[in-house]
DNA sequence: CTTCTAAAAAATGAATGCAAAATAGCCGGC
DNA sequence: GCCGGCTATTTTGCATTCATTTTTTAGAAG
């Protein structure tokens, strides 16, 4: 009897920092746990969850399992269908589309609040970080160029002070997270240089604290990504 | 062995024209029961949830109503302690700061979506609400004015045409609903007289369909109306 | 061979049972 | 009289069990 699904959450490494949270209760460990299976893509779109299976790989009772569901339904990363169980929430254009403007309208609070209270020192970061994400934009380097772009909006989230709205948005975020991977993946060489361009806009209205100017370049930059997402993915 | 809960459900009734909504399963039901019961605060702030007697009051066992709590601990209105059961969560000056910002950066989302889609007809219902709401502010019918406001706000994000964006205001308006209550009631003169203005030009704004302007009054009205909250109950 | 029916199998939703932890009650010591 | 430790009760967390419902499968009729 092997200890319950432990060996399996430490597998996806995001968060490398933050690993003195030991999974405060056993339910909290299995929400994440769970919620990661899901999110990586581990079932398909509109495919049933297999409580059995889950309560196998997880090694727990279909109890505790069934208790996480109802949060990821409420998430709305799943559905539940009455007597029928579970399902991988299939997202539509419209709700695509939604989860971007929500997603926009997050990030357009947090860059307002990070021009009210952000250090020097955070922006100096945020600004190291724009600088190598150019320098991977030169050359092309998707992957190096994603993850700083995802960073530098993490960082912004953060530089805001707001857990409740850096909550919200991890769970908005976590809903289109195979979305926005293709979404930049394939995205084309002009919406890079455009979306470059932003980042520049956005680094400057952060560095004047400009709140609300900086509002709107957030709100617009994630409208246009979430046009390039639906020119490639739709 | 009376219905489950059934009766219970229909004693608070905010919401009579929505009565087309049968509770569509068992545990749906009870979710939106628990969490009116909680919200409407039968239960002290920081008292812990008594499971058992939960039970006898809906009348289901133990299982569905730990997976209502464990929803509710993930909307962040109860909290989980290990080993000692679910208490409701009391907000700390800090926590309402957090989340009065939230509510106005989704009301600033809700605004500039709103001034992209709002139809003429729509538009009319809210500026008939705001008249009428002014008529309540001079006979100084704090009652008759509380509710056209919580209206308006509500019709703009209705008029978004975003059912994530209301799902989540609603989720973070029902967390600090107490405290809103509070704030405006106790709401002075002046603050009054000030908000009357803001909603003016909330209107001005809307009307012109102006929705980066419209964004940033939403945004500054809620930071105003968290002072006056911070003011009169901190 | 297809299709309808019905029984078997499996899955779901909820109640109950059980071990561990926490809380309350009680007693003795100081 | 107050504090600290010990036991009894309650409570929590999870596993297991049970009644329904759904899904699958087998079979018979057309």
């Amino acid at each position: 009897m092997n200890e319950p699904f432990l060996d399996t959450i430490d597998e996806q490494g995001p968060a490398p920092a933050e690993a003195a949270k030991p999974a405060a209760s056993l339910h909290e460990g299995l929400l994440v746990a769970l919620r990661d299976f899901i999110v990586e893509g581990n079932l398909e779109d509109g495919a049933r969850v297999p409580e059995r299976a889950l309560c196998e790989r997880f090694n727990i009772s279909r109890t505790p399992l069934r208790e996480a569901l109802k949060v990821l339904a409420a998430e709305g990363l799943i559905e539940l269908l009455p007597n029928r169980g579970a399902r991988v929430r299939e997202l539509s254009s419209a709700d695509v589309r939604e989860l971007f403007d929500v997603m926009g309208g997050l990030e357009a609070l947090a860059g307002r609040l990070a021009c009210e209270r952000i250090s020097d020192v955070e922006f100096a970061e945020i600004e190291r970080i724009h600088h190598e994400m150019y320098r991977f934009y030169l050359r092309r380097d998707m992957h190096g160029y994603f993850h700083c772009n995802q960073a530098i909006h993490q960082l912004i989230v953060a530089a805001a002070g707001n857990a409740t709205l850096a909550a919200t948005y991890a769970s908005v975020a976590g809903r289109i997270r195979r979305v926005r991977y293709s979404a930049n993946l394939a995205k084309d060489r002009d919406r890079l240089g455009e979306a470059m361009r932003e980042h520049e806009a956005i680094l400057d209205a952060l560095r004047r604290r400009a709140g609300s100017e900086l509002s709107d370049i957030l709100f617009l930059h994630l409208r246009n990504k979430r046009k390039a997402a639906q020119a490639s993915a739709g």
